[in-house]
DNA sequence: ATGAAAGCGCTAACAT
DNA sequence: ATGTTAGCGCTTTCAT
């Protein structure tokens, strides 16, 4: 492997020390234009491209992060990566990709790399084992992000939480306005703690519009399309009748949707569904789908700037700035849906 | 911030030289094993994590690779994603994730920083824009596997590409055998160099087997469920009366059978659709659904390790080796696709 | 307005 | 069996 061009050839080409170029490079002090203009044209005779490797050894920085997402599977996590990356772009930064998989082993050792890569910080996308890998991350030091799980609880530690209570109270009224009394919800798995919030705001805000809980059908969902059809036929043959239903889940939304569908509902004008975040393929099957939207990219480009916040005002100990909240808004696509007559 | 625990820190709690350490830690000389001993008690009582920034500018190498995707939310990435992963964590190795979004620009900003950064190689998994791409990598001296374009051109440069051939003979010989005889093919768009591959492939072996091209409607679609749904009713109103079709997107499927359940059909007993790679949306809505595999884990494993030999190689410039094929097979999921009596 | 020199945390000859 | 030393390619303080 032929050597690489480095600061000093530059500088012997272009008569300067390389002192000067580093300044020139970083714009770091006053540089006369004449010899500035030399430095630069001797960069591009010489096709000089600066280590970042060595330049994070000298500064401590390597504006790098690591990005650990429990499912790159995950439609959700799509528009995360997205607003992660573009901020990160945005300030020089790169991302390392971590794919847990859903695996604490795989989790630790990613992080253990990246601490021996000594990224600038660390973003945890992945809720479920979010406990153990905080420990992880703190104990080396990591500034971090967590997504989805509890506030902030240490220094060097920032939190993204949801405002879910928005997203279903607009969904809400904008199902009572249309008419419906009849609700149902399909919930996620149970044993976790973000699903029983949900639940428990759909119901407190049915019973703000005198609803009693006792009439609301709660069916736990499996996160897949056949969960969502075997959601349906249990709904199907409930005598409560929901004429709307609220899920938390793109799969379970597109099976209730599909397994209604089979069963000769027109969607949504005889059932109504509404799902959880921008699930472009459920709103290809109904056009109309209203969706809460969880708003994924701004999450990532948040999470982002909430990890460069962190690093910028690490001495103040700033404990208040760590946990922000992201709305959820209702996205109405066509207000067609009314209950059936 | 509080200064990170060195391998001299190491070296004076254990007493003994730096050098030590090192061997200790990357056992690349002999050491006494009371020595040893002694040396990794240090490294824990210290908490040390050995620098891979230093460790990369000693050694030029960073076990770092760029992973560029023209879109993370394509689902056939995801397994490539995976596997690319996978082999690059056995390695040691961490890879740099780098969102194209079909975004030239954006995509060299992201090689320059990737050469800035020094990584080992880099994985061009966007065959749209892999021409003007490969000529950054090039400029920039870094080793490159590109995916599903065209073979190896350069030194230092491998690619991956499918044999279309070995999927689609395969689909043909088993609807032949169900006993279809009308055909029809829902294509990529045919300004895509690949899409026409696939065409003209399908249309060749069913000429192999007496059917004339002629008799085989060849529609092209948008790669999204309505585009699959306008596909189905071109076929529907066609008077050749296609039985079985083979598609080139799991987009497309679905539409089509979304469309084809609408109209009636019993999907696949009265109309068998074949798609490509695993869509596992695709078999939710049509557990039986038959599709032809690119095998997007291996692909993304081997492109990994084609890259890994690159380097592993690169004096010898041994050629031969830098392009490799993925077969591309046939997973019959349930085999009860009959044509309509 | 620019240069000299020390240092970032390691690796790897070269010694002993 | 272990220590000494010279880099790796930058940044940055201190001189001039």
């Amino acid at each position: 492997m032929l050597r690489r061009v480095t600061t000093s050839d530059v500088a012997k080409h272009a008569g300067v020390s390389y002192t000067t170029v580093s300044h020139v490079i970083n714009e770091t002090r006053f540089v006369a234009e004449e010899t500035r203009q030399r430095v630069l044209q001797a960069i591009v005779d010489l096709n000089y491209t600066p280590s970042q490797v060595a330049r994070s050894l000298a500064t401590q920085q390597t504006y790098s992060v690591g990005l650990l997402i429990s499912d790159v599977g995950n439609p959700f996590y799509h528009r995360v990566i997205l607003g992660v990356e573009d901020v990160a772009l945005a300030h020089g930064y790169n991302v390392f990709l971590m794919n847990a998989s859903y695996d604490l082993n795989r989790s630790i050792k990613y992080i253990r790399s990246m601490a021996e890569r000594r990224v600038d910080g660390i973003l945890l996308m992945s809720s479920s084992m979010s406990e153990e890998l905080l420990a992880e991350t703190q104990e080396n030091q990591l500034p971090t992000v967590i997504l989805d799980w509890l506030e902030c609880s240490a220094p060097d530690v920032g939190a993204i939480t949801f405002d879910f209570e928005m997203g279903i109270r607009q969904a809400v009224a904008h199902l009572i306005e249309l008419g419906h009394r009849r609700f149902a919800h399909v919930s996620g798995d149970l044993k976790l703690f973000t699903a029983r919030i949900r639940r428990d705001l759909f119901l407190k805000i049915l019973a703000e519009y005198g609803i009693d809980p006792i009439d609301v059908p709660v069916i736990e969902g499996n996160f897949r399309i056949d969960g969502g059809r075997r959601a349906f036929r249990e709904l199907e043959s409930d005598p409560r009748k929901p004429t709307a239903v609220v899920t938390v889940n793109d799969m379970i939304a597109i099976g209730i949707i599909l397994e209604a569908q089979n069963a000769g509902f027109r969607i949504p004008d005889q059932l109504s569904v509404i799902g959880v975040d921008d699930i472009s393929l459920a709103s290809e099957l109904v056009p109309s789908l209203t969706t809460i939207s969880l708003h994924g990219y701004e999450i990532g480009a948040m999470a982002m700037n909430l990890l460069l916040d962190l690093k910028g005002k690490s001495e103040s100990v700033d404990t208040t700035r760590c946990h922000r909240v992201v709305d959820t808004t209702l996205v109405i696509r066509q207000s067609t849906t009314r209950p059936p007559d």
